[in-house]
DNA sequence: GTATAATCGAGACGGTACGTCACGTCTTTAG
DNA sequence: CTAAAGACGTGACGTACCGTCTCGATTATAC
């Protein structure tokens, strides 16, 4: 009775507002577009005043981006057994089923990432960062398990791996499972013939 | 003689409103970014009536994503000597140097870009694909001269190039010379130990 | 009791917003004329939103009819005492004092009123009727005092004594006390010497 | 050829654009209203660059006004014979017909002549003064033959008499023949029943 | 009980930018 | 020098959102 009843005074939040206003916003985004979406139409479709919402987020664009947040969360697992090639299969098909249905929100949150930084980095954070340390990972094990070279230079592998579906998620294009395994097998091989004057060249 | 004379009647444009039009749009979306420069503003700065930027553009994006168009249009050919590798990091590099500058308003378009379809298809046509080609162009050279593995997949290999530096670009990261080095390595040796094994997983 | 609280939710309008814009409306009518003055122009002198004019009116036009309506509704009384030709010199010296001040204004919203049906209507409906209705009532009081022919075709009478200050209003002309008397006379002994004759030419 | 050739060099003015102008505004006033016919739309109906109009008008009102005084012109002279009523009746019927096409377009003018003084003048002069020149010819010979009261002011009588037809014009109502009758009969009778008293009254 | 206080939906508020429209002027080539 | 054509700068229009504010009503704790 001390020092638990912090709480203060006056109606407490609807619990259920906040969630709402997330589905809600997930919802619209996927069906019309971050851009064509006002803060009006998320209220209407949570069944919620507009200041509740501005009770809860900065605006659309934080509002937007914890939604989708949220929805990607479950992208963890990708601790299956297999070889480092089929783990990074795995992770990647999985990433790009994800982003069929994502995609275009997701691109939509991007775009607004652009305008602002503090918005950005929260997206890295939250998006970017966790994704990135699977891959990371995966790749890491793979040294030790001698499938992928030692002397991997795992940050550019890890930023090539990311770039490869960015990329044609920006530009709208399909991303499939073939897709998926073309680039994967593409990064383990390399494009070049001479692998032997790797070591020769790589000194300067 | 007869032929010659196709002008339309009228007073002609003035060539001078779009190329100011333009160049206004690239400094204040560079100064300022591209949410918080209005039509007013640019048309403004270009000492053009507002009317004019409408004549020739549809709206702000399709202005300001052309003032960018164009300032990338200079990705001269890189025709340059050397191996396949040094022309490869001979292109990242330019590519970089040219986003040092103009990175943050690129951003701003892609951005602005998801939210139109049109938009998008343009700007992949008139920014993308012309980079697609030399890159392609590159390394198809590099297998005719046996530095690129012939049975190497073009398409993957250019999409990787490409993400590789719109991944960090998207997410604020620094782009340099390093990094281009980098990311060409690694597309030519590949992560993968297992060279030899190659043909046979290929198979399928 | 429970009848009294109708209130429809949300904050309600600012009840000096309306006022305030319509006496802005008057104000920059009166000083400049009817096409002189912009939206704006009325927003900012009543030191309010311009949505919030869009909000309780159509547009301009609607906004300065109603502000020149509401100057025009104190013209009701006339219930004085005195014989029909009085009221009646009373009841145009009182309209003609109006249009005195507002006579410049009313041109310029009768002026919009032609380009408008429904700007038309609202104006007779609230402008003229009223006006009409007392005219028609201070000629029925007098065919019952024995002051009016009861045979007068009274619509008429009360279109030709409106007529008879419109006409000059729109001319530019002034309007005075004196031609107020004068019309009021002319109406009441008509033009023609042959009264007796009435009856007989009457039956065609 | 020496002093015949006064002409200017240059190309000389289509005379056949003018009336073209006159004719298309016409046309265009009538069919849509003063204010929704532009400047363009008339120039183009007249199949004429939009600075032949200018050459020859200050702007839309000047030409339009100009397009519908002409057509008003042949307000013919009414040197009928008959009684003075039968000629007033005559008169108001073909001012009646008249309107009956021209209507809404002459409120269209009437409308734009409120907010230019100029325009007024020019419009009183042209078109209204001729009109009530006619009537006042009219009772003048009334008054000579006997068929109008010798004490009449002629300048209110004409006033009311036009102010009969303008204020029903103005508001949108139909102008038929009945109410031409009705109009003239009211003012012959006049509305009072004290014809006798009349002397007496009229001293003061 | 009765304050006090924070929440809720609703919607008005002052702003700002948008894209459209028409204006009257200016600038071409052709006659 | 005029003609047609059409681009030019200007400025008002009405719409759409933004983020804030102000209501009455609701729902909790604190006295």
């Amino acid at each position: 009775m001390t020092a638990v009843d912090l709480r203060s005074p006056g109606r407490p939040r609807d619990d259920t507002a906040g969630p709402a206003l997330l589905a809600a916003a997930r919802r619209l985004v996927i069906a019309h577009g971050y851009e064509a979406v006002s803060v009006q139409m998320i209220a209407a479709e949570a069944q919620v005043g507009r200041q509740t919402l501005y009770r809860r987020w900065q605006g659309k664009a934080d509002l937007v981006l914890e939604a989708f947040l949220a929805s990607a969360q479950n992208a963890e697992l990708c601790h299956a057994d297999g070889t480092t090639e089929e783990k990074l299969n795995l992770f990647l098909g999985q990433v790009f089923k994800n982003l069929t249905t994502d995609g275009p929100a997701i691109r939509s949150l991007i775009a607004s990432a652009q305008s602002d930084p503090d918005f950005r980095e929260i997206f890295k954070q939250r998006f970017v960062q966790p994704r990135a340390e699977i891959v990371a990972n995966i790749i890491q094990l793979g040294t030790a398990r001698g499938e992928i070279r030692n002397d991997t230079d795992i940050d550019t592998a890890v930023t090539m791996l990311h770039g490869a579906f960015w990329y044609p998620l920006l530009l709208g294009e399909t991303l499939n499972y073939e897709l998926a395994h073309r680039i994967v097998r593409l990064l383990f091989e390399g494009i070049g013939t001479a692998k032997e004057t790797r070591n020769s060249t790589r000194k300067n």
